[in-house]
DNA sequence: TCATCCAGTTAACAACTGTTCTCTCGAATT
DNA sequence: AATTCGAGAGAACAGTTGTTAACTGGATGA
């Protein structure tokens, strides 16, 4: 099935591979739209020229980037977001998925939080593509649960939206939190457990308000 | 009182602001970590060292954009979030000022949201500290409606964070919407106002939880 | 085995960068 | 009226940048 491929193949790939991966340990300390062409060959120990073998250009590398810091995240969300009775246990599921992405892969997350809205347009729009099918995941799940007790369109966007929003920022802050020591992991956790708290708190009283019909 | 500046010093101010006014246009397309010294210096028409009589570095000239983006924000926040005796006017309130700043501002708000977690440390630590500031303002005038109902400081502050990033994120899908007419304006505008409310919801129903003493 | 392919190299280019030192010349101070 | 001050100009510096063209040499496929 799996076409063992070529040693050439096989040698591109893996100097691919280093390319992204010497350009996030440089995007750690600047922004993509400074990033040199030069700066990522240096660091790989490559001729500048080589550069072109793999991408058109940094935007190009850039775009590479956010396929791999959020491609690979799609799976988790469905099992996390359903996987439980307990609304609370949901929620601890939840806060407990990002902690362990932002320890595991903490350039990845500064990459995308910093690209979102940064200065290179493609960038920008790769990662608005990603969020969007996440919100759209979420809002599957959601609907499964609310869509029976008289839930609408529109309404479970918005509530997507405000919880893949809120995953966003709880990620922002952990990654603050990371160069931060002392109790500071802590208190993030507990803050981020307490908003999620609220909103579905929020949600769960959504369908006591007047009908909507008219507003 | 308002001693009238001599022409000298006059002068000075007015190129300052015209650094500021340049960058803020050269960074519509690009982050602060590219723009260069030479580039500003061009667009306001001046030498570049001139560029060193009023700022250390690029850095330095980033700091104070930030200071004009959101300093003169703050005496707007006590009056919007209190003066109202409806929640649901509050919130009409709320979404109103952001709609009418980023229509108003809105390479202010684009500088602001692109740097935040931008490549420039000084730059973020002066928005964190900017943004932390109204989490404080919020918060103190959240207290004055909720610490008679049992409310903790922890909760206000969470409570208080909330509502800030909201306003961030709304800020930027209006940003968004700027250059995708069409309905889309009035679509995210729906969408903050229902955000809002839920939250406010979820507020609301907040201290109908179990006592927080264990957990 | 031989011709083809192609990832990576080498060399060179014009254009640009931040920073220095020296100078000018009008306003500010005395 | 004479002196000091300081915003901005000008020229020059050593480095850096992205992109081009022509090349090498080992893997690939006939």
């Amino acid at each position: 099935m799996s076409h063992t491929l070529g040693i050439r193949q096989a040698q591109k790939q893996k100097t691919r591979q280093a390319f992204l991966d010497a350009a996030l340990v440089l995007l750690e300390e600047q922004s993509l739209s400074s990033l040199g062409l030069r700066e990522v060959t240096r660091a790989v120990g490559v001729a500048p020229t080589a550069f072109y073998r793999h991408f058109r250009s940094i935007a190009d590398l850039g775009v590479a980037l956010v396929d791999e810091a959020l491609g690979s995240l799609h799976p988790m969300v469905g099992p996390t977001v359903s996987a439980a009775n307990d609304s609370e246990e949901r929620i601890g599921r939840a806060v407990e998925l990002i902690d362990q992405h932002v320890r595991a892969f903490p350039a990845h997350v500064r990459f995308i939080a910093r690209e979102r809205h940064g200065g290179v347009q493609p960038v920008r729009e790769a990662i608005r593509d990603q969020l969007a099918r996440f919100t759209e995941e979420v809002k599957a799940e959601l609907a499964l649960n609310r869509e029976s007790e008289g839930w609408g369109d529109d309404d479970l966007t918005m509530l997507a939206h405000l919880y893949v929003d809120q995953m966003l920022i709880t990620a922002q802050l952990f990654l603050e939190a990371l160069e931060a020591p002392q109790g500071e992991w802590e208190r993030v956790t507990r803050l981020a457990v307490r908003q999620l708290r609220l909103i579905t708190l929020g949600s769960r009283h959504w369908m006591d308000q007047e009908a909507p019909a008219e507003r």
